[in-house]
DNA sequence: ATATTTATTAACCAATTAGTTAAACTAAAT
DNA sequence: ATTTAGTTTAACTAATTGGTTAATAAATAT
């Protein structure tokens, strides 16, 4: 029986590497500590994954591939745009607030390396906004939203809701909220958000 | 007279450690190369700002004190929520065109270092709410806009205004937008975003 | 049982890096 | 002219860091 992926040495690395390289990113991340954080001798970690580059580039997709499903609610799935706005911002909020380091060490590695989503792009199961763009079209001409720029329309709804996990320091002091507040404050915007965007989209 | 800021050697120092700590962050950037690009001795940064610590701590806390002031359009100015938010977006998004590193630099830097941020807030002039939420509560009543919750307001306004350059590869690869059509598409969002939001809060 | 492959460790290495030092240079003050 | 204080440099240092190696242990195949 193959060991599961905590108990065998391969996954055990995985999984330290993870928590080290989202909390501290690629430059701050220590080789000694992923090994100690995985109870193992450091040579380990380039006898399974060869350079720190790799192991990063092993967590990095292991990341993305966690954020590309959660956009499939609203990018491929067929109800309404109002459904996909409002199934979208509770499933995504739930989910980051479950991994709160994931979009911060998503966003600030793509900054570090632009061609570096290139070579994701490559890969099947990129999220595509084809689907997304039709249904925009189709509710426009029904009349149900006003007119409004599919891209921009998708930039709004990703922007409410990543936003406040990547700035949740700076929201955090603008609004004079503890991390007791700060959870309520996110768990509301579950509702918030999408009635913000419905708001502003439908027509009066 | 006085040597002006970019002809001394400090100004010179700060200019180059600030083009390196806002592209690289504080684990990524090297003295040596800031040294470099100032065209300096490495032993200078150390002779005028003692240390690497104090050197980035400079450069934040200069590249805060821009941020700070563009915050005073939607906190403390006296038009009406409708006019803060159309001049916050526009002076906003402008003024970030000029300066593409800036949001993800302070981002990334308080999520690296939490207590950062409690330095800052000791200071005057750190933006305060006050002034926003009492328009916010005024306007509700006058029944010119939707109830809504002022800090989920506050953040809906700036999430929408800063992502765009703090998810910027995210952006391009997802809209496969090449570097012109991403100018563009930010350009269209000064008065976009503002439209969005006003729609989204103002009584139907 | 024994050979062979796979997994693991301790010790080491070369390169990098923030920071120091001591000497030299410059310009203003006496 | 000479002292003095501030500025700048080249060379150095100590610590850190990613990565290697050679020996050993464990598991697997013959």
């Amino acid at each position: 029986m193959k060991k599961s992926k905590d108990e065998n040495t391969e996954g055990q690395i995985l999984d330290a590497a993870k928590d080290v390289f989202q909390s501290k990113g690629m430059d701050g991340a220590r080789m000694q500590e992923i090994a100690d954080k995985a109870g193992i001798n450091k040579a380990m970690l380039h006898y399974y994954y060869r350079s720190k580059q790799l192991l990063f580039e092993a967590v990095f997709k292991n990341a993305f591939s966690l954020l590309a499903p959660q956009l499939n609610t609203i990018l491929n799935d067929d109800s309404s745009l109002e459904d996909k706005i409002k199934n979208f911002t509770m499933d995504y909020t739930t989910f980051m607030m479950k991994h709160p380091y994931l979009p911060n060490f998503i966003i600030q590695e793509l900054n570090r390396n632009e061609d570096f989503i290139l070579k994701l792009k490559e890969n099947t199961g990129f999220p595509n906004l084809k689907k997304f763009k039709e249904k925009v079209a189709d509710e426009i001409n029904q009349g149900l939203i006003q007119p409004i720029d599919a891209d921009q329309l998708f930039v709004n709804i990703i922007a409410l809701n990543i936003f406040p996990f990547l700035g949740k320091p700076l929201i955090k002091a603008f609004t004079d909220k503890d991390e007791k507040a700060y959870k309520t404050f996110v768990e509301e915007r579950k509702t918030e958000v999408s009635n913000f965007i419905i708001n502003a989209i439908k027509k009066q």
